[in-house]
RNA sequence: GCGGAUGUGGCGGAAUGGCAGACGCGCCAGACUUAGAAUCUGGUAUCUUCGAUGUGUGGGUUCAAGUCCCGCCAUCCGCACCA
């Protein structure tokens, strides 16, 4: 088959008959698949696109041919860094490159063959959508879910700009590996932490790998424990978390972060040039450098006491930069017997180390019983925490407390190519939302956005110089722009009611067309975008947006393809694979089938060309027994079935059974190799003369239908030859005969204590009794079981099992 | 350092606790052919045969373990002192 030509002829006849095309009237029926949409960064589809999206596709066309109204829209994520090095770099307008790599890749993308609904596209850089980008920030900000703190963030010097902390690697930037330094900046922020209870009681409900759910378990990273209140002498105060409130007594000093706003207060005079010397120090180290479990533990004395409140101890304040500012208090109480940080802290200062629970070796870092702790001595460490915050609480002087890791989301970009924030400073009023009849906030073109510290909307007079829209004063805009994970975080809900111009969408629509039943894509977005797709879910469902509080029912990550060499795929290493070739030389459906085939769909693996050429050649294997199929002259079907017929008609419908539960679960490999099992049966048979032509050509009719998903161009092209006058995905997907599954005789491996001595051939409607009574009778086994036999298990339609 | 995943023929990879290696590649053989290619058919874990050994490694549970439990090794990924 002149594969290239049958593709392309398809591919117009879908077009014409708008055969891709969601259609609204049967939304009761709908099914959702979504694949992770695309940055449109190179202009051409790598082999990791075809491999989140063809396989995606295949299943999307299963549902459809199993009755369901799929929607599988597709978009551009179009916002971004990359874009805008590449402007600074050759001095093409982000704008520019970004439209033009959409052109060419919408193009590519329309060659996959795939069932996306171009109706419903969406790209995140045209004002049309980030004007309701901007609208979500206007509604977060309302909620008072956006706000703005200035707080110390990651710096990347080339890249000019500020990274959230997960996108810092091994202390260099994610995207251009420079090393990232720490610095002060107003920032805006999403209270993501508000939901963060939610965010982890609602995995529960979700259909998600195990393996997900637990990373963003461990990102939201739920602990409780006590929060409590230690008294300097001087009278100020501070807070402590603690999970550990049974170590009190042990308490030996505490230590503040040096971010802490109250280290001036309590530095005295002696001790202020050793504290000044040591936060300038710490100021130097970045992040990553601070943080390092490598880095011996370093700090300075402030000079202060504070008191422990459960037993008036006057203990020394330290500063230490292993205490982070951005997590819990702040600031840790130090409990050297108990916990190993501590005690190499105290080690090192030679601070007291004092034993308060019972129990092995120092550093104990044990639940035990409580010793030297007053009245709580004898107590169990779970039962202690509990009582001792408990008097503290009654005292004014503690609480349970739970803390998360989770931080809130930071949103600002000192950038060119993303959404303006749309905020404007007035002299007299403030900080003053867009008024949202004035959305969108337009993106300017003509702006300097070479990189030199500054955001480079800020450089832009006529972008910056507005005026207070409640006060009509003069005023100046936000020069920030919005992380472009804000873009990706609803973009799922505009696909549903894309062209909207009064709303980002329409109520009743999303509600209809979401939430989205199958999510495709890869595992790096587990805890970012997938949790703040969540938690934009659920802050829309709380301001009455939309009724349902989960993005995404449902989720699959696919592995990736890495190069022949087995490392990811990089123009570094020179071991990318192009897709382009062998689309070329055997056309879009045997890639996409091959991809299947050749991979554990939820591992990938090195890439490795030798299987495409034998799946080209059982395409055409296919295609001959289907030819070989429509030549048969028609003829009533055998009353009775022979056993030959038996066996055909079994392996069709088992192939059938198998192959709808791998498509199901994502099990691509396996469902290509069953029904390669069906074309060798099917070719079986006819080598030993089609003695029921009526079988054969059902058989193989089953044969286009199931491979229709996995190879679309392949299998319209076989049904028009079988002389059908509507595409392949109008018929309905095969529908396993459970009665032709039933055999009338089975083989069961017969053992004597695991060893395999025989197999025996019963009845299947033999009882496991009745087996029992025929292995037994076996007479070849009548030697080993002489003297007896201990007992004898029966694995139906497996196995009996007979130990001595 | 902590957490997670993975480890099966020459290769890609299959196996609800129940006959390990489905399916495919490669290789070998046969048929067809003057010949080759293509195609169709059969074979193909290892060991010296009988029957023994085999899923990184050492234990354990079980009538039965690639699968479950415990330890170790290797590789990959994620997170970075989380109080």
């Amino acid at each position: 088959m002149d594969m290239k030509s049958v593709e392309a002829k398809w591919q117009k006849r879908w077009l014409e008959s708008g055969e891709n095309e969601f259609n609204e009237k049967n939304i009761d029926k709908k099914y959702y698949v979504l694949e992770m949409f695309s940055y449109p960064s190179g202009a051409k589809l790598h082999v990791g696109h075809w491999y989140n999206f063809g396989p995606s596709d295949s299943f999307a066309r299963f549902k459809k041919m199993q009755g369901y109204e799929v929607f599988e829209p597709m978009g551009f994520d179009a916002f971004g860094l990359p874009a805008e090095n590449y402007a600074i770099k050759t001095g093409i307008h982000p704008q520019d490159s970004t439209l033009k790599n959409i052109e060419t890749m919408e193009m590519q993308l329309k060659k996959m063959g795939a069932m996306f609904d171009w109706n419903h596209e969406v790209v995140t850089c045209l004002p049309d959508y980030y004007k309701w980008t901007q609208w979500l920030f206007l509604q977060l900000y309302k909620k008072g879910l956006a706000y703005r703190k200035e707080a110390p963030v990651n710096w990347c010097s080339s890249c000019n700009t500020v990274l959230a902390n997960e996108q810092v690697q091994d202390g260099l930037c994610e995207r251009c590996s420079t090393p990232v330094v720490r610095k002060n900046l107003t920032q805006w922020f999403f209270k993501i932490t508000d939901y963060a209870e939610e965010l982890l009681f609602g995995l529960d409900k979700l259909d998600w790998p195990e393996k997900t759910k637990l990373m963003q378990k461990n990102w939201i990273g739920k602990s409780t424990g006590s929060e409590i209140v230690f008294k300097t002498e001087k009278g100020s105060s501070f807070k402590v978390f603690t999970t550990r409130a049974d170590t009190l007594f042990g308490v030996s000093y505490t230590v503040l972060a040096p971010e802490h706003p109250l280290v001036k207060k309590l530095t005295t005079k002696e001790h202020k040039k050793e504290v000044e010397d040591y936060l300038v120090e710490t100021s130097k180290c970045n992040e990553i450098d601070r943080l390092s479990t490598q880095r011996e533990k370093t700090g300075v004395f402030t000079g202060s006491y504070a008191i422990n409140p459960v037993n008036g101890e006057k203990i020394p304040i330290w500063i230490a930069d292993y205490v982070l500012f951005s997590y819990g208090t702040g600031a840790v109480m130090g409990v050297p017997a108990h916990d190993d940080r501590d005690f190499a802290f105290a080690k090192k200062y030679n601070l007291p180390v004092k034993r308060v629970i019972e129990g092995g070796e120092l550093p104990f870092t044990e639940y035990g019983t409580l010793v030297d702790s007053g009245k709580f001595s004898g107590m169990k460490s779970e039962e202690a925490k509990k009582a001792i915050t408990q008097e503290l609480q009654s005292e004014g002087k503690g609480s349970l407390k739970t803390n998360y890791r989770l931080r809130d989301w930071l949103v600002s970009r000192q950038r060119y190519w993303g959404a303006p924030i749309p905020i404007i400073y007035c002299p007299h009023c403030g900080t003053v939302p867009v008024p949202e009849s004035d959305l969108p906030v337009q993106l300017p073109y003509d702006v300097d956005f070479t990189p030199d510290g500054k955001s480079p909307l800020l450089k832009h007079e006529k972008f910056m110089n507005t005026v207070c829209p409640i006060c009509k004063a003069p005023a100046k805009r936000e020069p920030d722009t919005l992380d472009t994970f804000v873009c990706s975080s609803w973009y799922y809900l505009r696909y549903a009611d894309n062209k909207n111009k009064n709303a980002p969408f329409d109520k009743d629509k999303a509600d209809k067309y979401l939430p989205v039943d199958k999510y495709i894509g890869g595992a790096e977005h587990a805890c970012m975008h997938l949790l703040y797709a969540r938690f934009v879910t659920k802050a829309l469902k709380d301001m009455g947006y939309i009724d349902f509080d989960e993005p995404f029912l449902s989720l699959v990550h696919q592995g990736t393809i890495l190069g022949p060499d087995g490392f990811k795929m990089s123009k570094s290493r020179g071991n990318v694979v192009s897709p382009d070739e062998y689309i070329e030389k055997y056309g879009a459906d045997a890639f996409r089938i091959y991809l299947m085939f050749g991979f554990s769909y939820i591992e990938g693996g090195p890439w490795n060309e030798k299987g495409i050429e034998a799946i080209a050649k059982f395409l055409e294997r296919v295609e001959r027994i289907s030819d070989i199929a429509n030549s048969l002259k028609n003829t009533p079907s055998q009353k009775q079935k022979g056993e030959r017929e038996k066996q055909l008609d079994f392996v069709r419908n088992n192939t059938i059974k198998c192959v709808t539960n791998d498509m199901e679960s994502f099990s691509f490999n396996t469902a290509v190799a069953r029904i390669m099992e069906l074309v060798n049966a099917l070719y079986k048979y006819y080598g030993e003369g089609v003695d029921d032509v009526a079988l054969f050509k059902d058989t193989v009719r089953d044969l286009v239908l199931l491979l229709a998903p996995l190879t679309p161009h392949f299998a319209e092209e076989l049904n028009e030859r079988a002389g059908s006058g509507k595409s392949v995905f109008r018929y309905s997907y095969p529908i396993c005969n459970e009665k032709a599954l039933v055999l009338d005789e089975i083989e069961l491996a017969v053992q004597i204590n695991n060893r395999i001595k025989c197999k025996l051939v019963v009845p299947t409607s033999c009882d496991n009794k009745e087996i029992e009574k025929r292995v037994l009778a076996l007479p070849q086994l009548k030697e080993e079981l002489k003297d007896g036999y201990k007992k004898i298990i029966v694995i139906p339609k497996r196995l009996v099992n007979i130990v001595k």
